[in-house]
DNA sequence: CGGTTGGTTGACAGCTGTCAAGTCCTGTGG
DNA sequence: CCACAGGACTTGACAGCTGTCAACCAACCG
């Protein structure tokens, strides 16, 4: 975990799916007063630790993290995974603590913004306080439309298409990518057990479905997925 | 669906949940400007259509309501349960549009809070701004802790200890309340059919964990329901 | 080379969904 | 007040999906 400092909003590649969107080019230079540092981390590093004080959102610049609380009994479970251009921390300002812990999923960047001084800026540009709430809003909807209904085999179906979508947004492949997950972070955020992730994952590989090569991702039949996830 | 224009924001017994944590005396009263009406609905009438163009808030002064989708083909899936003193909307400043319908649970009054509105004045007023995003992620964690993973017997436990809590909250008792929800609204919440909540209610009754006698809940054994929910 | 971790596959039990029947509750109309 | 219809809810039987347990394979690394 150490900070990279000479990194700008303005060169930022995710730029289009973040803060600065809708800002003129007076109110896009000031963005970078919000920034506190850019923290670059490995995998498996620790942004933050459950019951943290709130202070700051995070911005993915690079990489891909995840959010998870662990239970009484010792159990992980993922509130969500975030990817490039993608926030998180919002959950913070419930209680002024981070509810979750927030750990990088492969080599990673992230903005770290003040939430002080994004509160102050919200409150003189308008345009940036709409997107801050377009951005958390979003949030909630990728976060709460993953279906707790329905079978695993819908689940999976369902999560491959958000990626897809998601990885899509950010200027990647929708159909053709590597996710930074293990079978057993996939499971754990689709409830299911990382068995069932493993057969379901080999049938639609050997449907033609999604070719599926460790953690390379090939959507063959993006109709399908749909059709199952409906 | 019709106006009821003679409710203040000084009189509502949800204000210590609402928008007014935080505010001074000066504050407080401007809340009312806020208010572009607040709206009386019967059981069953819809306070929102899918697709429906964003302008507003909405804070529960009475009653229960419940957000839902229609998928393709034709099948229900609910987002979440507001009761008094709660929240939504949020989720349509996303797209300008709600992603969902709400409707009425039982007789019910909403406030409808004029989002451009709210936007001028959680600027100017910080703490105001404060309370909207705690408000904000507070539904974030009640909509998203309710566990996606687990058997139905944790899930529905689960779903029963949040229930309490917010019931607590809003003034009611934590542990003998009404709820107004089919048990097919349930059931869609929860990821299960109504078979299985109708068994497990049984179970839960006959184990003397809760008390069931239609909509009327008496919880007998939080310890129990907590060790479930885990 | 052996240990560790992640992933796949098989066997099997049990939970949950599906289908079906029956009961309870509520509102309506006589 | 009663009879009735319709919906909500409960219960049972059973199949099948999914979790559990276990074995095995592959990749990685010291």
């Amino acid at each position: 975990m150490s900070a990279v400092p000479k990194l700008l909003c303005e060169n930022c590649q995710a730029a289009s799916l973040c803060l600065p969107v809708g800002l003129d080019q007076a109110e896009f230079s000031s963005l970078d007063q919000l920034i506190k540092r850019r923290i670059q981390l490995e995998r498996g590093e620790h942004l933050i630790q459950q019951g943290q004080a709130f202070n700051s959102y995070y911005a993915v610049r690079e990489g891909a993290f995840k959010s998870y609380t662990v239970s009484r009994d010792g159990r992980e479970q993922i509130w969500g995974f975030y990817f490039v251009g993608e926030m998180f921390g919002f959950v913070g300002a419930d209680t002024d603590q981070f509810p979750y812990s927030v750990c990088a999923l492969e080599p990673s960047i992230v903005c770290e913004i003040s939430f002080s001084k994004l509160m102050q800026l919200t409150a003189k540009i308008p345009a940036l306080q709409k997107q801050m709430l377009k951005l958390i809003s979003h949030r909630f909807i990728t976060d709460l439309s993953t279906p707790r209904n329905h079978s695993a085999e819908k689940r999976l179906a369902s999560f491959l298409l958000s990626l897809s979508s998601r990885f899509k947004k950010s200027g990647q492949s929708s159909v053709d990518f590597r996710l930074p997950l293990t079978r057993q972070e996939m499971a754990n955020y689709l409830g299911i057990t990382i068995e069932t992730t493993s057969r379901l994952l080999t049938r639609f590989s050997s449907q033609g479905v999604v070719e599926v090569r460790g953690k390379h991702f090939i959507i063959h039949d993006l109709r399908y997925l749909q059709k199952l996830a409906c």
